[in-house]
DNA sequence: GCTTGACCTTCCAGTCACTGGAAGGATTAG
DNA sequence: CTAATCCTTCCAGTGACTGGAAGGTCAAGC
């Protein structure tokens, strides 16, 4: 198959399997006498696996390792369960960091009015560390 | 005073503050004898209002909005609330996606024994999309 | 055979918001 | 005098693509 074939099946676009063939990430794909790209079922499979991994939080790293994993039939899962838990203790973190500036934000806009006049809790808050700034 | 001691002041680094020049974000700094930038506590506080508008997660654009608003006397402080409305929305929706990320992951580390064998939940569900994957 | 449109190829540039580092000049302390 | 610490400019790199240019290929319809 074609790589936008490959591309509608996995859910990796034209583009990004191509990145991923120059990166390492996937290996080079067999050509057609015209110089197309050609794909399998197992080349696919591949692609699935990584955008599901970039779908949960992966970098191209991790999926990198995730895929060795993959590919290791002598693995053991403690390996591919410290990414995982590594991983959700990262998105956490950054959960708490987006949550704590929303409520800022959300402190800032209650005490703004929002109106057409010049006084603004949001603009003195940035100005002065005010607020919960 | 100097670069460095602006940049202490601040919260930004020195580095931030010469790209920030470069951008257009702050005004390009008076220069002493030597060539070394000087500032003065207004331009401080122009920093500190960028420092502070980042921490709350504006990207550089908004952040030059509403340092134009801050600046602005006739200003209308509506203008302040939808950006931070609308910002607090878009953190909403990536903490969502954060958060859903984590679920599939946490749900994948239940169901992974992390032994040393190679019989793996985490990389079947990768693999075929099972689980919450 | 010709055209049209949808593919495919490579390569280069741009994104965002910095950060690191090189190469070199200025200042300060001892 | 020297060493350490500032400062300057400029260039390159980050992550993970995305957009676009320039050009080759293919299938369908006339």
């Amino acid at each position: 198959m074609n790589i936008s074939e490959a591309a509608r099946r996995s859910g990796l676009s034209s583009k990004t399997i191509r990145y991923y063939e120059e990166i390492g990430l996937i290996e080079a794909a067999r050509r057609a006498d015209n110089g197309y790209r050609q794909y399998e079922a197992e080349q696919v499979e591949n692609m699935q696996f990584l955008a599901r991994a970039r779908n949960v939080g992966f970098d191209l790293e991790e999926c990198r390792q995730l895929l060795a994993l993959h590919r290791d039939s002598g693995r053991q899962s403690r390996h591919a369960r410290e990414l995982v838990l590594e991983k959700s203790a990262h998105l956490q973190q950054r959960i708490d960091a987006l949550e704590a500036m929303k409520a800022t934000l959300e402190d800032m806009a209650a005490r703004c009015h929002g109106d057409e006049g010049p006084e603004c809790a949001i603009l003195d808050d940035l100005a002065s560390g005010g607020g919960k700034a």
